[in-house]
DNA sequence: TTTATGGACGTCAACATTGTCACTTATTAT
DNA sequence: ATAATAAGTGACAATGTTGACGTCCATAAA
């Protein structure tokens, strides 16, 4: 006789309701005890004790929905939380929201716009108390009206497009500058440029940079020697590989971020070869690397800091005009060849 | 004249019952716009057009309270974000959590135990639909209520203490033993053991697994050449420095974990010793290293894979006993000195 | 003694949404 | 033509909690 299975009753979790049942008290003043407002001594016990028994948690979502009160979430959207740097944002991120009794959500774009957007509105339903952002997207244009319901928002690392609100970002124009300037400095007149995708305004800056210090030391550029849209560490080698086999090869290559840095290295070190090498962004690592590196370094912990405490200072009520601030870099001078 | 400061009208956020007022129906075919249930096509579009003008997001607080639908979310429990390990963690997590729809909320225990019951504490009050936690403490039996209760947890890299409960853990002891025996397969006799707190299980097992090598090779183990309790790199360094000044010192030593890899190899490089070196934990760069690296490595995206799989699985209903999983690891050998 | 005063506790509505059910209208089968 | 069905729509309750307000009783002030 096969019985029927009996499917392990799911207890229903115990509300205010039971608990006020079982300690024989208003549903209130369970409430009260658990919100630490004043209750008679007794009665807290009771009420405590049957907390206790059915293991009862007072439900935040409820708590959340009737009261005005905020949600103690922010949500975080980066482009891939793997990536060292994101990490670091949200680490430091997450420590001052901590501090600030709430949590974080984190999401990353990967890149992707629609993504982005998809991602940004399911963390508008989901009531967070503010949003923190590297956007990947050029138009942030859609955020506006969340932005006027109220909603605050920081842009970090990279400026809003299509939307004016608070935006947190590096000096990327200086710092290619400075580092460029180095291997200038030194007497190099062929400089190879290795960079990433120019739809990122990042990358672009950064581009600028390097090309005004081009120009201002008088060194007319050679497109040839520029090399854009890289992404994998092994494409920058490729691209290292290209302009030192061509008949006037560089001697010395600027690498716009640390992925790109790592790739050429290699090849350099593959090769032998002695041209000099800066690239933008540190890495942990850096100084054990074949030879010692010499970058372009930004406190990326400064980044998070200060756009996580402008966005607590937004939900806290601030509502002056939304400020950009930029950040410094620095020359960190370790070798150049 | 002063006047009073006109405080910026706060504007409350629309709600279905003001989309329903504007598109002049009722608010349940709001909901169900909303929702893509079938409504006629006129009021589709008079229903859009309000939400449109109105900039209506559903509130997902209200409806998650209403329905016994899930949160769509899951909390992540780790030691610390920025720790590489655990952000390649947390990157698998959001990746297959973002394939079922839903996100993550991401809290670092800092090692801190309290911290961590805490944390858990208020994961679970935000009702999440499961838990996938690192332990970092030693007693986990105050989650037993809530496992009663239906909230899927599993356990990851750690296992849980005082409960029973999914776990996916790697093969530390095996791990260990394999690291280690192959610097005695070298003729190594001496071998120095640099490890962390040995109140952490994973270390524990990782001391076992290291010991039993050294049992195998019948080569009694000096406990003079057994350091734990160090965390930082540089405490690692400051140990090596300590063993090779020892009359008697080591010819090899093996670390268990790569932040302890790095400290003693540079303390090795600093000092141009040739003593052989194998760590536990791969590393990101292992390869460009002063010296190639034998590494005792895992698969850490399979960790966390199996281990959100599995969760997803139980949130799904899955009430099948709880099972532990070990994941294997395997020697990369890139030399040894 | 009478009337304020205040603290402890309870009742009821409200938060924004969805589930249930009933009603209307059009369509199909008899 | 009539009944049965289906599809679209709305009214109302329910979700678990907190805020507003009222009641009761003990104590202090008049």
């Amino acid at each position: 006789m096969t019985q029927t299975p009996t499917r392990p009753t799911v207890r229903r979790r115990p509300t205010m309701v039971d608990v006020a049942r079982r300690a024989d008290v208003s549903l209130k003043t369970v409430s009260r005890v658990v919100n630490d407002e004043p209750v008679g001594q007794e009665l807290v016990g009771r009420v405590l004790a049957a907390i206790a028994e059915l293991g009862f948690r007072r439900n935040d979502i409820a708590r959340n929905l009737r009261s005005r009160q905020l949600n103690a979430t922010v949500g975080l959207l980066i482009e891939e939380i793997a990536n060292p740097f994101y990490a670091t944002i949200a680490s430091v991120a997450a420590e001052i929201a901590a501090a600030h009794g709430t949590m974080l959500i984190t999401a990353s774009s990967e890149e992707d716009p629609e993504r982005e957007r998809a991602l940004l509105q399911d963390f508008t339903q989901r009531r967070v108390d503010g949003l923190l952002v590297v956007p990947a997207g050029l138009d942030h244009s859609f955020l506006r009206r969340e932005v006027e319901l109220g909603m605050p928002v920081v842009f970090l690392d990279r400026p809003p497009q299509g939307l004016h609100a608070d935006a947190v970002l590096l000096d990327n124009r200086g710092g290619s500058h400075a580092g460029v300037s180095a291997l200038l400095d030194e007497g190099h007149r062929r400089v190879g440029l290795l960079l990433g995708a120019p739809s990122v305004p990042t990358i672009r800056e950064r581009l600028a940079g390097a090309r005004a210090a081009l120009d201002a030391a008088g060194v007319a550029p050679d497109e040839s020697l520029i090399r854009e849209r890289l992404i994998a560490p092994e494409e920058a080698g490729r691209a290292v590989a290209a302009l030192l086999d061509l008949p006037e090869p560089p001697t010395a290559f600027f690498c716009a971020n640390n992925r790109l840095t790592v790739g050429a290295l290699q090849e350099l070190h593959r090769r032998g070869s002695d041209a000099a090498l800066v690239g933008f962004d540190d890495f942990e690592l850096a100084h054990l690397m074949p030879r010692p590196l010499t970058v372009v370094a930004y406190d990326t912990r400064e980044l998070a800091r200060v756009a996580t405490e402008r966005l607590f200072q937004r939900i806290a009520g601030d509502d002056t005009p939304p400020t950009t601030t930029v950040l410094p870099t620095r020359l960190l001078e370790r070798g150049l060849a």
